[in-house]
DNA sequence: ACCGAAACGAAAATATCTTTCACGAGTGAC
DNA sequence: GTCACTCGTGAAAGATATTTTCGTTTCGGT
């Protein structure tokens, strides 16, 4: 509306000429740039604003001007001071500045995770090394060799998936979504129905084996036993030189992120192996469209009636004490 | 105060209330997860929040209700949906969160990924959605909640996961994990046999329920017997206004991707739901670091001459009953 | 000691946010 | 098909927060 700041600084061109813009990361410098030219109680404000943004963002007018022992005028004068058109203003920017300081201290992270460490630090590690693992893994998956196993399974008649323990997991998550999209497939949880799952395979199956190691025994031996049979057969493993490799005619590898006595290897490994599966599975919904869709809707008409009567809307209304 | 409902659980503490602080960062992620539970004028809203953090902060209530078409009431009870007191708290944490992306990383949006993306793309989509999910599911999680869910955990006799198709995958993946470290888990996968497991629980015991939509039937009946048989019940869901939270006496929440057709929410719910219950295991294994250390060396121990036997036969060996 | 200018805060004035309330659209029951 | 009912919605009243005004206090100079 009106240029009223500058009165405070009568004809001086020095502070209010600066036309800048609201300063977004540059106020602790500002603060002290001008503090010379300000008086004591701004001096107190500004301050306090440089010492603790987040602190003060929280706070009110009333609430600054109190802890600063100073009145509201005295705050809003500040604000000006600082170039802002009103206190307002100052606060959301310091919003921001608290937020990109909140952002900025987190090399925390890099560290391992320690018997001692809050709650708020596993979840950030854990998501951290996660996301690691995950960008480390696409980076080293060969597309080549990802694409002929995509080949081989959208074109398998059946399809055997192998994994032990944790791994076993992942095998299973992978049978579930081929399911889905109507295509056969089993993972065998017991070292000996693979092996007899993997007798009955032939040429124009497919056995997939997973194994972080790359030396289960319980995991290589199906798969020997289908690559005998003249199966197409698949290893997931983060050792690309193990012996699972030896009966694989395609190899995946999976990325091996540092463990600690905290975070086990089966946490990372499981990470690396779920991305490969997404990406068979969404390899081989690509390639077999067609009938992929309709199956997969179809999956999902199913699985509607399961869901009870959505909308627990009750409460919605007040909460909050 | 008026917890309408909590009759149903005969007096004990209804979850509904998300006491989850105000969001920093995670606020795109909230949006999402809450946008299936939102009013039409209200998903305006959230929606304008979530497309243009900044453009927003710069907005009053008047102007973002103009913006959006909608009312000022509108915007204030989006704000409150979200989490936050009023508009006002909405707002900085808006300007928090344009100034994180303006410094940061970019946003960065996905495309869907499309039947005719080469192979090297789909690798590149999923890890990337797969990360943001990571991303937006730490930033979203309750750290109060997982902290008391841990601390429940930690000191239980036994404990049950409730989990079906691939959630169960991830209950599994969880009890592997609590028995390595000496603790009792199941994780029942049929929802007759949890029920029936359910209804041996009691105080002092701990029941987790794991469903992305949050009414899965078959997932709800054993939490609410455990949490009417007196056991600590947990849930670990996407909407957390869902019917599973009414019996549950700590509510998790795993972010909400968009999913495609080719990527149905199935695979994003699960790498979030694994994070959470990493964070579970992890936290658990603190606390119980004294005799969680040696069991877990146990563990490693016992599987070492699984592994070291290369030709399988010698490690299966054949035991015939 | 007196004068004047600047600093400062109390309180009025204004802008902004929050709550209340009533209307209308949609939904299920009969 | 109509009726009763609930739920979503916005207009306006009510409550807070911010900005402005203005008188008092403080301080330096003469």
């Amino acid at each position: 509306m009106k240029e009223t700041f500058a009165s405070a600084s009568g004809g001086r061109r020095a502070a209010g000429g600066t036309s800048a813009p609201p300063a977004p990361a540059a106020l602790a410098a500002k603060v002290r740039t001008l503090a010379p030219s300000m008086t004591r109680s701004m001096q107190r404000v500004a301050e306090a604003v440089a010492g603790d943004p987040a602190g003060c963002a929280a706070l009110t007018v009333t609430g600054l001007a109190e802890l600063t022992g100073t009145s509201e005028a005295t705050v809003v004068r500040t604000a000006r001071l600082l170039g802002y058109p009103g206190y307002r203003d100052l606060r959301l920017a310091l919003a921001g500045l608290a937020a990109q300081q909140q952002s900025g201290r987190a090399p925390a992270i890099t560290t391992d995770i320690a018997v001692d460490d809050p709650i708020a630090d596993v979840v950030a590690k854990l998501a951290y090394d996660e996301q690691q693992t995950l960008a480390d893994t696409a980076a080293g998956l060969d597309t080549v060799q990802l694409g002929a196993a995509v080949a081989a399974l959208a074109a398998a008649r059946r399809t055997d998936v192998y994994g032990i323990g944790a791994s076993n997991l992942v095998a299973q998550d992978l049978t579930q979504k081929m399911l889905r999209i109507g295509l056969i497939a089993h993972a065998p949880g017991d070292p000996h129905l693979a092996v007899t799952n993997a007798v009955q395979l032939r040429a124009g199956d497919v056995a997939l084996a997973i194994t972080h190691s790359g030396s289960t025994g319980d995991v290589i031996e199906p798969l020997r036993v289908a690559f005998e049979r003249g199966a197409t057969t698949i290893a997931i493993t983060g050792r690309p030189d193990s012996s699972v490799t030896q009966y694989a005619d395609h190899v995946l590898t999976t990325s091996t992120a540092r463990e600690s006595e905290l975070r086990p290897a089966a946490m990372s490994s499981r990470t690396s192996q779920l991305l490969v599966v997404d990406c068979l599975f969404v390899g081989v919904a690509q390639r077999i469209y067609e009938s992929a869709a309709p199956a997969l809707a179809a999956s999902y008409e199913a699985l509607a009636h399961r869901h009870g009567a959505l909308r627990a809307g009750a409460g919605a209304g007040d909460r909050r004490a």
